[in-house]
DNA sequence: CTTTACTCGACTAAAACAATCGGGTATTAT
DNA sequence: ATAATACCCGATTGTTTTAGTCGAGTAAAG
């Protein structure tokens, strides 16, 4: 599993996309200007999420892109591996570095994190957070709602 | 917490020190054969290993590196933060493709995955890596010696 | 038949990474 | 002394990966 800023890009246009899919196909002009994407970089990477079966397009006008899934079954590990294709193990598959009966010495321990870091992945789902980002908005609304009756200018946050 | 085969080299060169720390200092170029890894590259890491002091090094003919503290308490994690020092957390504080607020939708994913893979990392010590070594050495001798039982050129293994 | 918006592959700039080089210094043995 | 061993360290280099761009094309709607 490899993690780089294309994965965190690919999840992140994901949830946007996720979280306006009630109402038609959504445009990577959209989700380029919300998230501050380059417009051609998410070309690039919905052309993958396409592939890989979890979003679907609309051509023409009034098109865009929709998820292909319901968003509860995608893991944010499906996206990842989407993106970020060569899922890259534990780089220690009969390598130069390996050998004797010195080979591979540390060869379950990167396996066993691989395991970890996928198994979380694998975990969370779309679904949880597009929920968990709802639970924010609330809190920020809860927050503009304290501060109103807060006495004018003083935040009571930082008291 | 970065992972690259600079962190992988620098935990196998430290498990070929522990392997063989009993009988004073080890020299990296014997590290260097047995592990196949360029001399100057493990000066390189060596260098930060001690100014981590993970390692002691002493100096002059018979000199070499040793294990600074008991490898029972030296993680991986440890190894791992000493080369590759920048611990880049999750890239997102206070970047541009955080704005509004959409600021950080996906921040507490990757933080928490930042966790899981210290906890694990930070959960397996040289000790582990150095017992399991073994385990594996007295298997290799096991099946040598099986494979002498076996009646000559066939092997058991494949039927 | 023009506009919108996806489609696709090739290309480029910049950063990160792996590795090398060259000239040191401390220590030991002869 | 002085030669050999082996650590010390900063600067540099070559390569790969990553991020992002460009341009030419296609499908559909109005």
């Amino acid at each position: 599993m490899r993690l780089t800023t294309k994965g965190r890009f690919a999840v992140t246009a994901m949830v946007d996309l996720a979280l306006r899919g009630g109402d038609g196909p959504v445009t990577l002009a959209g989700i380029s200007e919300r998230q501050r994407i380059s417009l051609s970089y998410l070309e690039q990477l919905f052309g993958k999420l396409r592939r890989h079966a979890l979003v679907e397009s609309v051509r023409g006008p009034g098109g865009g892109y929709c998820l292909a899934k319901d968003m509860h079954t995608v893991s944010v590990a499906d996206i990842i591996r989407a993106v970020d294709e060569p899922i890259d193990a534990t780089q220690c598959g009969g390598r130069e570095n390996c050998h004797d009966d010195h080979r591979c010495m540390t060869h379950d321990l990167w396996t066993k994190l691989n395991d970890k870091i996928y198994e979380y992945l694998a975990s969370v789902t779309l679904g949880d957070l597009v929920e968990s980002q709802h639970v924010k908005n609330i809190a920020v609304l809860q927050d503009k709602r304290e501060a109103a009756q807060t006495p004018a200018g003083k935040s009571a946050a930082y008291i």
